[in-house]
DNA sequence: CTTTGCAAG
DNA sequence: CTTGTAAAG
């Protein structure tokens, strides 16, 4: 796939598939862009014991059904995963049960984490066809803020727990920074290295930093934008990278760009100027398990896009 | 015109148009609806002197001009009003640079109230292809509230002063009721005698309140409802009818049903469940000048109609 | 730029 | 049901 400059790809026709752009300021050589296309491994053989999990900041989950552009119901078809996290629903407790009958059949499994301190704001859920052995609401570490705003909902299941989160954002003039470094950041850490006591563990859903310079469009000139400071990046590699948790996407791609967000303002989906904030984070003990770790950029409907996992059991 | 009772109206299908309709909960036998395409008188011989003046409820200014369904332009091309009249502009006074540019040739007075107190509230303009001789915004009658919402504004031309104007609702639970009788109707009705030394005085807008049983689609089921409360019907009587205004559009067509709001919800328009709240209320020295007061109720883009006023010079 | 909730009608 | 607003991202 060609690799185009940022003048060119401003002045490019609306053929090319965006995320096929390496809409990058200051790419180094070796660089390419993520392609789904041409890029995720074929499949696993018929049999192999597996399960597929995907990861999608909605951006609010009413207005995506509404839509029916996108519905969860084509991504379930298209992609057949066993487990949806979804981040930033938006939905309030009371609205859950409603949701719910909206839903797709054949995942009669949901958990739902529900801001109750800031009304529509936030939100987290787990939507499984296999029936999880116990489910977790927020990490039960502290009695202050973490388990108010509905960012974690944790599901175990036999071989492993999986924990759909959404970080919080260190929000304009980074004012909730030093809350997300030093109360969220460590909370987490504590949190997932707690479960990783009993079982491998799957951290997924907006983790709200771009960890490296390839992971996003204009790295020189976010340095102070909230999500890559150098403090979020800085604590994403020692809260969870350092603590032994893997990047599947980076591992399995060193040297890809792959965008999971694009903002809303000036066209930054159309000319790929994204940022990869989604992720999965395994634990090491299962690292070698990840077959493929992907994203599905032509998905739209949020300003993220969904990413997947497909790990062999 | 036929007459359908409000259970034929319901299984009505679409091709009637809705206005033709009498819904009225309990009509008098010798009530019928309003037809602008039956009940409006020939035009006036060509050169005959007169002005035509337009009112019209927008409910926000802004999202009219967005649609384009129905632009203010084409409203000019199939009436060719003179002066046009807007009510719940719900502009902001930083916003009126920019709205005056949207607007159409031709008319190029305009004078817009804004709501310096809520943003985005109410708000009253007159926009005049006749240059007025002078202007007023509110009633410069008291220190009070009266003049803070942008609820009144005044034009003087040569021979009739005319007043756009946005009555308050009474609001949910009426908490505003007291409010509306005791302070703005008695202010406005002290404003117009006033004016009326000097000159007749037209007074049209959204009078926020439907005069009576005939002015209602369901009169019984409305009498705690803001504007169908006896407390504001017997002030609207006092305050303007008593004091020598007269409503054009019931002089020239008693036992006419002629709705000019049907609230969003449940389809009132699309069944004609509606009210009268808009008016032309003139003095009586020129009421015999009214050659007609006429309603458009096919035209969209607000949950009021606008209405017209040709007057004889 | 888009979502949410909220006030107001 | 629809318009505004504001906060948040």
């Amino acid at each position: 796939s060609e690799v185009l400059k940022t003048d060119e790809i401003i002045s490019s026709s609306n053929q090319i598939e965006p995320w096929t752009l390496l809409a990058h300021k200051k790419p180094q050589k070796d660089w390419k862009p993520y392609n789904p296309k041409t890029m995720r491994p074929p499949p696993l053989p018929e049999g192999t014991k597996c399960v597929k999990v995907m990861t999608w900041n909605v951006n609010g989950l009413r207005a995506l059904l509404k839509l029916e552009s996108f519905s969860a119901l084509q991504l379930a078809q298209r992609e057949n995963f066993d487990v949806l996290c979804l981040q930033e629903t938006k939905l309030q407790v009371k609205d859950v049960e409603e949701i719910k009958k909206a839903l797709i059949d054949g995942y009669d499994h949901s958990f739902w984490s529900c801001s109750v301190s800031k009304l529509g704001y936030s939100g987290t859920a787990i939507i499984s066809r296999i029936k999880p052995l116990s489910v977790r609401y927020g990490t039960g570490l502290s009695g202050s803020d973490h388990d108010m705003e509905g960012r974690i909902v944790t599901a175990e299941f036999d071989s492993f727990y999986l924990i759909s989160t959404y970080v919080p954002n260190s929000g304009d003039g980074l004012k909730r920074l030093s809350y997300r470094i030093e109360e969220w950041d460590r909370t987490l850490s504590t949190y997932i290295k707690e479960l990783e006591k009993s079982k491998p563990v799957v951290l997924t859903g907006d983790l709200n930093c771009a960890h490296e310079e390839i992971d996003i469009y204009n790295p020189a000139g976010n340095k102070r934008s909230a999500g890559f400071t150098k403090e979020e990046r800085e604590s994403f590699g020692a809260s969870f990278l350092d603590k032994g948790f893997v990047d599947t996407f980076r591992k399995q791609h060193p040297g890809v760009v792959g965008y999971t967000y694009w903002g809303y303002r000036h066209g930054g989906r159309k000319n790929n100027r994204g940022w990869r904030l989604d992720y999965f984070l395994v634990s090491e003990s299962i690292a070698a398990n990840v077959h493929d770790s992907y994203i599905l950029p032509d998905i739209n409907g949020s300003d993220h896009c969904p990413i997947g996992l497909v790990l062999k059991l």
